[in-house]
DNA sequence: CCCGGCTACGTTAGCGATAACAAGATGGGG
DNA sequence: CCCCATCTTGTTATCGCTAACGTAGCCGGG
């Protein structure tokens, strides 16, 4: 509870509990990791000591004697994009009972921020890392293969990864899209989506729509990026001006469900016939957005299902010995398959 | 860059870099850390050996010999609520260039949770500590006490802290919208809030929001309550639900805005004259609903700001000394305004 | 030419825990 | 009654790094 009278606010040690139940710290340190045997006496002597003092061990001390280390590396992009939080939810209920412990990093889609904020975590010795994403500078890819510890690459399967891999191929759910979207009978399509060169997935989504577009003999009418802002009055204005600009437009893929979402409100209020006239479709599958007046078409991203997935490889490769994990370097892709949801917006056949 | 040509897989160290530039592991160890006086020239030849190999310092070690760990604690009740991503980012941004790097911990709305995550954390020996909430259990507060850090409670200023805190008063942000609702000539009001026991938040600002009401001889008409699922369409449900209980109200409070939009929407579908005929508000001002058809009236609950201010005050104080902190103890608390956003959904005078 | 005062390093001694081994108890079988 | 297996506890030696102090050179002034 709380501190002993004599609070000299020196920080308590194994050493304190030690003297204060009368028997060595080997045994206190046992005691407190439930490892080796101790009777079941000293045990509660032990453990009341240590309640009565308030010790809390040094994980400091004790990763670097034993070289294990019960962290996990997470780094992300962004919070603000809502993806990125789901995924850490995923990770970090499946982490919740293997004793081990996300650390998360940051890096603003930016890579040489990501290399920093590698380092950074590299240098805690962690016992493996989840990070968003193929692409890295050469430095990060570099450490990522030193690191010696389990690297899970998520998000993202179009490339070729360090070690394991968790994701969906987003080139393949930009070609399904556009499937779809042809079979439901549309032909004029505009796409709107986010101006960020460093997006890499949203990139390689475009890329495949095109592809399936081309296979059909059609190409884009029109695009309109954008960046900052609220996603949803963007989505509002970025439609606006695409319908303004090119009012033929029999369809509008967004990269984005939020800013789909947007669209879909601009769209309903101008009284537009969706998706008879106007077909609409986003892409996350964010469960935010039930709830909106019609159900945005859009395909699922597997957010949590990543996290979890990519978790359980960190958590099972980590037990494992450090000869295991360097020897049978069980190289891994883990592929999800995203689920067309049509929702209200794409004419159904 | 790479591993060396002899790769044991023995994790390198200072060691190693010492041999390979011919100095001693103290001089290196300055190099890394641009600490004390070293020639330009052995900088170099250290740098340029430590880039070779490949070398990643080991915090751990350097921890445990400095005494000193540049990583902040932050505990948090979930992910989920978009509302500590948001803090998270302010905390982030802060912490970008005082070295110190946050770390993230989850306790899902759970005391019990809390308190392991806390220890977990504690045991790190982090720099500071910013953690969401008044309430914590006995143990919890007293390793808050014990821990000899610096702690920041965020969120909620109603109530004692055990350090400094940093947030709103959600007592006050209840009562400050049940006048503003109030003084817009609504009288029959209706509460539609989450069924937490856990969120003292929303609960202090239902219980402001009734003083306010009470001081001006009204009572809540009605209330509703809701656990999990997607909020916008548990707003609509909940909205729908009531509204065929209760068809006299004038005007719906919600405990967050996602519900509030829910709601909103099913009105505006429904034909309802918002806000001349029925008044609707909701609570945080998430800037992800601009956008929305009319802007529902909210609060803004400075997430971000919280997390900025959290953070500075944990760089500022983990930057004195261990005497200064412990003596010292400033005690702070940093109450930010909540400004009332009457938006499209409460009667202008 | 000696000495004080830099500058640029090196040495020594931990930091607080754990691994690995050593060594008292304890008890049962021969 | 002795010996060895079984339990339980203690000892010793790191883990990789840094604080604190020690010490060669080197310089310039008296």
């Amino acid at each position: 509870m709380a501190r002993s009278p004599h609070d000299t606010r020196r920080p308590l040690t194994l050493r304190d509990v030690s003297e204060a139940s009368g028997v060595s710290e080997m045994t206190v340190s046992r005691v407190l990791r439930n490892r080796g045997d101790v009777s079941e006496t000293t045990r509660e002597r032990v453990l009341e000591a240590a309640r009565r003092l308030g010790y809390v061990p040094n994980k400091i001390a004790g990763a670097l004697a034993s070289q294990r280390v019960n962290l996990v590396g997470v780094i992300i992009p962004s919070f603000s994009n809502l993806v990125f939080p789901e995924v850490l939810s995923g990770i970090s209920a499946e982490l919740e009972n293997t004793g081990l412990q996300p650390v998360v990093g940051v890096t603003d889609y930016s890579a040489e921020k990501e290399e920093r904020v590698l380092y950074e975590m590299l240098s805690w010795r962690p016992s493996g890392v989840i990070i968003a994403g193929l692409e890295h500078s050469g430095n990060a890819r570099a450490m990522l293969e030193n690191a010696g510890v389990p690297v899970v690459e998520i998000m993202d399967v179009d490339g070729a990864g360090v070690d394991a891999v968790v994701g969906i191929s987003h080139r393949r759910a930009g070609r399904h899209m556009a499937e779809a979207i042809i079979a439901a009978g549309y032909r004029r399509i505009g796409f709107l989506g986010t101006k960020m060169p460093e997006d890499h997935r949203a990139r390689k989504r475009l890329e495949g729509f095109n592809e399936g577009l081309a296979a059909a003999g059609i190409a884009l009418v029109d695009t309109e990026f954008y960046s900052g802002g609220s996603a949803l009055s963007k989505g509002r204005e970025m439609t606006e001006a695409m319908l303004a600009r090119s009012p033929d437009l029999d369809f509008l893929y967004y990269s984005n469900d939020m800013i789909g979402a947007g669209g879909l409100l601009y769209c309903l209020e101008k009284g537009f016939d969706v998706p008879g006239q106007l077909g609409l479709a986003g892409f996350n599958g964010v469960e935010l957005l039930d709830g909106l007046p019609r159900k945005l078409a859009t395909m699922d991203a597997c957010r949590r299902e990543i996290g979890r997935k990519a978790a359980q490889v960190v958590a099972r490769r980590a037990g494992a010995t450090a000869d295991e994990a360097a020897g049978g370097v069980e190289e891994q892709v883990i592929e999800l398959q995203p689920v067309i949801e049509l929702g209200d917006t794409i004419r159904r056949p």
